[in-house]
DNA sequence: CTTTGTTCTAACAAAATTGTTAAACAGTAT
DNA sequence: ATACTGTTTAACAATTTTGTTAGAACAAAG
């Protein structure tokens, strides 16, 4: 048995499948489109992965845990100054999100058309999603009282955080063409847009 | 013929099809389902709107004239100050997507799902914001050149305001079980999370 | 060269989903 | 009453999509 071979086809059925199943959600991605893309016949993709289901949860699994990796990149690191950790983390995580621009959509679908399925995955999130932004509270307390930021929620930071870098991702294609020359040029944009969150969000914790 | 029966047939498939489309999308969305939740044979639905693509458009249409008045709710009255009027168009457009939590994922992924369907629609909507900004962003500028607020470029402005209002509600659901207390109470954290994005936006345009 | 296990193909099967039609039905006007 | 109109039902048809299977082709090992 050639090892690479096999290897790349089971790859290339997955690499088509991702590309399928992000943009077009579970419902409309077609196995036999799948198979196409990959050049393969639909036979074998269902040879390689059984059901439709089982390439889907594949995916589902990997990009969970990359969306769920992405959110405590936010943290950046921890021996910065609060002021400078934000300004990474905010950085750190626009920039996953640049290199994952079909991800958080995706994410969003899944768990808005199955909540059911993602319960026990969520219920695990929970705890560590709050000890560490217990962890980060007392850190923005403090500083808040030696007087070098402004009191803020933790966890309110976070979505405004989430918000920004994220929509303009999600938004993308449904913004670009009503902004004109704003979006002509996305290297351009994308920047602008990285600084713009980061002013934005840095404003909201100055010390006023 | 009775009027009202008939009206309450066509309604009653209407409202059914949209609570399908919006959290299901088309390709989630069954004509079956739809007709069950309106309590009518599927061959009324078809009898009715012909195929699936027609009853379908019919959502479509409205949803994207609601969402497009949506994001001119921004605007708010041009007659109040500059700093009033963003800040009353924040609340606006909040309360509005409150109102409608689910149109902006549905729009969104329907644009990213069939492109070119909506092309037309946006060569219009893209000359109609043009000319909209241009004339809030002399606005703003005036302002600034009266030392009332900071110079900001208005596009970027609204991206940042339509990310808070609008993740918040399309990432309700992918949130609400990983921040604990924060969201335990919807009505407590909308209202709260309307008044963070309302200060997050005035500090950013705030003369230092 | 035969055996063995894996990969692959082509044809088929099953199920789900959308769409159609003929006929029954109900109300209204003639 | 009769003819006419739009509405409704039930059964059926067509298509799409997923999934299965028997066996061919192939590579590796004895």
């Amino acid at each position: 048995m050639d090892n690479q071979e096999k290897q790349s086809k089971e790859q290339q059925i997955l690499a088509a499948a991702e590309q399928e199943f992000l943009t077009k959600g579970y419902d409309g991605a077609r196995t036999t489109s799948i198979a196409q893309a990959a050049g393969v016949t639909h036979a074998m993709l269902h040879y390689y992965f059984r059901t439709k289901e089982q390439l889907f949860e594949r995916i589902v699994d990997e990009k969970f845990a990359t969306m769920s990796h992405s959110m405590f990149t936010i943290l950046d690191d921890p021996s910065l100054p609060i002021v400078e950790r934000i300004k990474g983390g905010i950085a750190a995580h626009f920039d996953f999100i640049a290199a994952n621009p079909l991800l958080p959509r995706f994410v969003i679908n899944e768990i808005v058309s199955r909540p059911e399925r993602y319960e026990v995955l969520y219920k695990r999130a929970g705890f560590v999603v709050n000890s560490v932004y217990n962890g980060l509270q007392a850190e923005i307390d403090r500083a808040a009282e030696r007087g070098e930021i402004e009191r803020v929620d933790v966890k309110m930071l976070f979505i405004s955080i989430m918000s920004l870098n994220i929509f303009t991702f999600v938004a993308y294609p449904f913004m670009e063409p009503i902004m004109g020359e704003l979006m002509a040029n996305r290297e351009q944009f994308l920047a602008a847009r990285k600084a713009e969150n980061i002013e934005t969000i840095l404003r909201r914790i100055k010390k006023q």
